[in-house]
RNA sequence: CGGGGCAUGGCGCAGUCUGGUAGCGCAUCUGCUUUGGGAGCAGAGGGUCGCAGGUUCGAAUCCUGCUGCCCCGACCA
């Protein structure tokens, strides 16, 4: 391609409203448009770089047998409401009538559809398994998009649905699946880890989320040392501490603690570290009232691992500073276990402690000294922290380091969920009918451009892994008006390139080499080729790796089998 | 959904308090010079100041309503 033919704007300036490095280099490299909050064009340069990984997924999926398909965005209402999900979705399923007032939704995810597919066409067990994909945009209406393409409300997403006659080929599918995602996010040349995930309000039995590493990442993964345990944090078991709990060595006694409200408050204030203090949590009770929750002053609720908890509400909500006030006299900040009426969780790392600092249920006072059994009944022990670095793998073998993601990929065992309410049945060996098993598998396209870029970038611009670059390799001819030597030799190597089969760039606009080595640079294509008088002088080329600290020269007359050993194949 | 903020040329902003007929930088176009790290000079084009009412001789500026967008939180899987 050459640039002047090309329509890459690039801009200097960052957009005042990109929050994330992804979302300004997007913008300010041409790759995308804003067109209304969530909603994107993709721009020539950016839809390459998105094709590439589209075709990538498209490949490995193939290769592992799944079968294309392509599903209408809009779907009929009727079809959600068979799986209830109509009510259930919320405002972020975009609906609208047609001319006919009927309803209609653009789908978010396609279970429904896919189902309806599945129970009219797969009739028989011979039929089995079988894994359909499609390539699609999905539409969410977000409350609040973000992050460009990061989190937009509509995105191009790779979903697939597995469809099998038993448990066991579910699971086989499924790691079928999680080959190939693994295959995928290896060949995009990312840095990424898969975790075990919580199934949330999806069901089924078992899930794991894909990782792209990147600091920015919205989500904490927990990973061990040891071996190859990883989980998202909201998942991520925190193991009881290995020491037992000491012998009380202080009597209970009440001490006053004026304004102080927080646990770091408190801690200062009576001078000893927030480990030793207890946070009273109060949430909402299932069937009314309220529930205490008990983790240690520097540790963090897990809102997941308590929702969980029989007679706790789920979703999880704090209790209202009413109700609070109702069950224990007292206002947050002053919260404790010691005779407090309902029903009380405590973490385990809680437990374990002797002589801890509670609230009094009296504002502006805190006990010492506080032990279990002696001035309270033991709470029952469970696990609703967060892990921190340094805990102990579950596994036992190494510990626990937390490490920020971005959630590209993610694969579900969904059990026979949709199957059984939307009847999807075929027939099995023994002439009976039998509901199927479904799995389902998605990665969000879109997405993994942003995550490439989150992950590969400096303060010049985006650094493209090969796999995903929107061009390979750039030309850069430098004062090509004034001298037709550059030109031609710019022009031919242009030509051998594109005839090996490259996806070449050549800048052959009449600017500033400043502004060429700028822009290649902040569009991020891997590798370049400086095309200068200078070195021509001497016979000479220049080549250098967008990651590389030096250009290296080369000799103009075999540049072709010069630049084959620099980008491969 | 709660709280806060913003809306002036393609982008980034000033002007609004104190009303007087719109400006700066980048980008774009023309010419000349320049050419190994975002050039210089000279000139040019481009804006119903988010929308609708109102006050006034006069509104980007003051008042009322609406819409869009952004940020924080909650929510969502």
């Amino acid at each position: 391609m050459r640039w002047s033919q090309y329509p890459v704007n690039t801009t200097k300036e960052t957009p005042a409203d990109a929050e994330v490095v992804s979302h300004q280099l997007m913008l300010r490299a041409g790759l995308i448009r804003k067109l209304a909050a969530g909603l994107y064009t993709w721009m020539p340069l950016g839809l390459r770089a998105m094709r590439k990984v589209e075709n990538i997924v498209r490949e490995e999926m193939d290769r592992a047998g799944a079968l294309e398909v392509l599903m209408p965005g809009a779907i009929p209402a009727e079809l959600w409401a068979e799986s209830g999900r109509w009510d259930k979705f919320g405002p972020e399923l975009l609906r609208f009538k047609d001319r006919h007032e009927r309803d209609f939704c653009l789908g978010p995810t396609h279970e429904e559809v896919i189902t309806d597919i599945a129970r009219s066409d797969l009739k028989s067990y011979r039929q089995l398994p079988v894994n359909f994909y499609q390539i699609q945009m999905k539409f969410r209406d977000e409350r609040r998009p973000r992050f460009g393409v990061m989190r937009a409300r509509e995105f191009l997403m790779k979903d697939a649905y597995s469809f099998d006659i038993t448990p066991e080929g579910m699971a086989k599918s499924y790691d079928a699946m999680y080959a190939a995602y693994t295959a995928i996010f290896t060949r995009l040349g990312l840095k990424f880890r898969s975790v075990v995930a919580d199934t949330g309000a999806i069901g089924g039995s078992k899930s794991e989320e894909f990782h792209v590493l990147a600091d920015s990442g919205e989500d904490a993964i927990a990973f061990s040392d040891g071996d190859d345990y990883a989980a998202n944090l909201e998942m991520a078991v925190a193991m009881p501490p290995s020491t037992p709990r000491p012998a009380p060595g202080a009597a209970m006694a009440e001490v006053a603690t004026p304004g102080a409200k927080t646990i770091e408050d408190v801690a200062n204030l009576l001078k000893l570290p927030a480990s030793q203090l207890v946070k009273t949590l109060l949430v909402d009770g299932a069937e009314g009232g309220v529930v205490a929750l008990l983790v240690r002053g520097d540790h963090e609720l897990n809102a997941v691992k308590a929702q969980k908890l029989p007679g706790v509400l789920s979703p999880l909500r704090m209790s209202s500073s009413d109700s609070i006030t109702k069950a224990t006299g007292a206002e947050p900040g002053s919260l404790g276990p010691v005779s407090f009426a309902g029903k009380v969780y405590a973490d385990h790392s809680v437990v374990a402690l002797a002589d801890f600092v509670c609230g009094a249920n009296r504002n502006g006072t805190h006990l010492t000294g506080v032990n279990w059994g002696r001035d309270l009944p033991e709470a029952t022990a469970v696990d609703i922290r967060n892990a921190v670095a340094g805990d102990p793998s579950p596994t036992g073998k190494g510990t626990l380091g937390i490490a920020r993601g971005i959630e590209v990929g993610h694969v579900f065992q969904l059990g026979q969920k949709y199957s059984e309410s939307m009847g999807s049945t075929v027939l099995g060996e023994n002439g009976k009918s039998a509901v199927t098993y479904m799995g389902c598998y998605g990665i969000g396209v879109t997405r993994v451009v942003a995550a490439a870029i989150e992950q590969n970038h400096d303060a010049r611009g985006i650094i493209w892994p090969d796999a995903i670059a929107p061009f390979q390799v750039v030309v850069v001819p430098l004062n090509a008006v004034k001298s037709p030597r550059v030109r031609e030799t710019a022009d031919r190597l242009y030509n051998e390139l594109r005839a090996a089969g490259y996806d070449v760039l050549l800048d052959d606009r009449d600017e500033r080499p400043g502004v060429k080595f700028a822009d290649s640079e902040l569009i991020g294509i891997p590798h370049r080729v400086v095309v200068g008088d200078r070195g021509l002088e001497a016979g000479k080329l220049e080549y250098r790796h967008r990651r590389a600290e030096a250009a290296e020269e080369f000799p103009a007359g075999d540049a072709l089998a010069f630049l084959r050993s620099r980008l491969g194949n």
